[in-house]
DNA sequence: CGTTATGTACACCGTTCTGTGTGCTTACGG
DNA sequence: CCGTAAGCACACAGAACGGTGTACATAACG
């Protein structure tokens, strides 16, 4: 237990102060954003003196960046590598984070920092792409005709979802799906050998 | 055009100092993002002195309010309102606004406020919901089986281009406008009412 | 003409922001 | 037990922010 998470070196003796910082982060810019969210707060939040929190990160901006990282493994991983659905579904399985995800932190760090070139930007930038690359080799594993065309569409359906959610403050993710829905039985062939046939969706 | 567009009360005599302000505010707030300018900078740009700028608007906010009404006319009449077109060209043509317009302003100013109750997110909602009845009502126009879903439907497709533009920093409406183009031949029956699919959505 | 609304110039207030400097405390490892 | 790294408390710098006060100029309209 002592030794695990190192951090660059091999050291770690403090008491995790990192760790807290960045909790504190994934809870304020998303109730706040990221403008509105003051060193100054989110050290406080974090119960960490501010000094340690730029020994820790050389800026915000680093920060931030560091902060969208904290995504990946939870969301993208989470839909894609489920083995119980099937390649259809799992598609469809990605239009499902009505709940813990209000908003998605990629467009709104994208929005607020309003600078392409900040690493964030540039790291959210990567993100859709890779989350396009997945949705185009789940639909290629779907049997569909034309996956990176798939994946893309679908991505933009995810995007819109989430951008609508924000504006209009209610869930636009069904009506989203339901759109998928009827893209991805247009572009899997019926003659695919795929099992579309297991429509069993959780309600 | 001397005494047309008048103010609260009915002189107006000056020399149009509101005019430029809000100019400078489509073109700084577009270009650098609403929280990233200061009222000195828009001031300096539009060439008016501070104090006149806090004597038209009682605030910023009130100025980020106006700012977005400005983009009524221009956009939402200037597709609609098209008699040259069919109703399903129109819908199309909804999304053919890729050069003039790189994003979609309401989104951002959503984002970027981060808060429901401002006068500017509110207008921004009740806009984006005005966007969706007018879609509708082409739909409706167009024939097709549940207007409310397919503008509903193609509103999604549109904020999701533009969300998508931002962060990829490429032009996602073409994408959208293939997507929208298969909604739409789905939704209206090519001869008489036949309803394939009927899929819940949440206004 | 004079009144009045409109606009200007510029200093200024208080707040908040990101980021530092400095010195002290604590906990872990050898 | 002692050294060292991690963390803490706190003040402060420097800038940008939104917004105001004051005194002055100018153009329109009666």
């Amino acid at each position: 237990m002592t030794e695990l998470e190192k951090g660059p070196q091999g050291r770690r003796r403090g008491r995790g102060a990192r760790e807290r910082i960045l909790s504190a982060s994934q809870q304020l810019f998303r109730e706040q954003g990221i403008n509105r969210t003051g060193m100054d707060q989110l050290c406080a939040a974090a119960q960490v003196s501010k000094r340690t929190a730029y020994q820790h990160f050389t800026g915000k901006d680093e920060l931030v960046a560091e902060y969208l990282r904290r995504f990946d493994p939870s969301v993208l991983s989470g839909v894609f590598d489920r083995t119980d659905l099937t390649p259809r579904e799992r598609l469809l399985a990605a239009f499902d984070i009505p709940p813990t995800t209000p908003l998605c932190p990629y467009i709104a760090a994208a929005v607020e920092l309003h600078d392409p070139q900040h690493p964030a930007s540039q790291y959210a930038r990567d993100y859709k792409k890779a989350v396009a690359a997945r949705l185009a080799d789940t639909a290629r594993e779907a049997g569909a005709a034309d996956p990176e065309q798939l994946g893309e569409q679908l991505a933009l359906l995810i995007d819109g979802a989430a951008a609508r959610t924000r504006v209009l403050n209610a869930d636009a993710f069904p009506a989203a799906a339901a759109i998928a829905a009827v893209l991805i039985d247009n572009a899997i062939p019926a003659t695919a050998g795929d099992d579309r046939r297991r429509e069993e969706v959780s309600s």
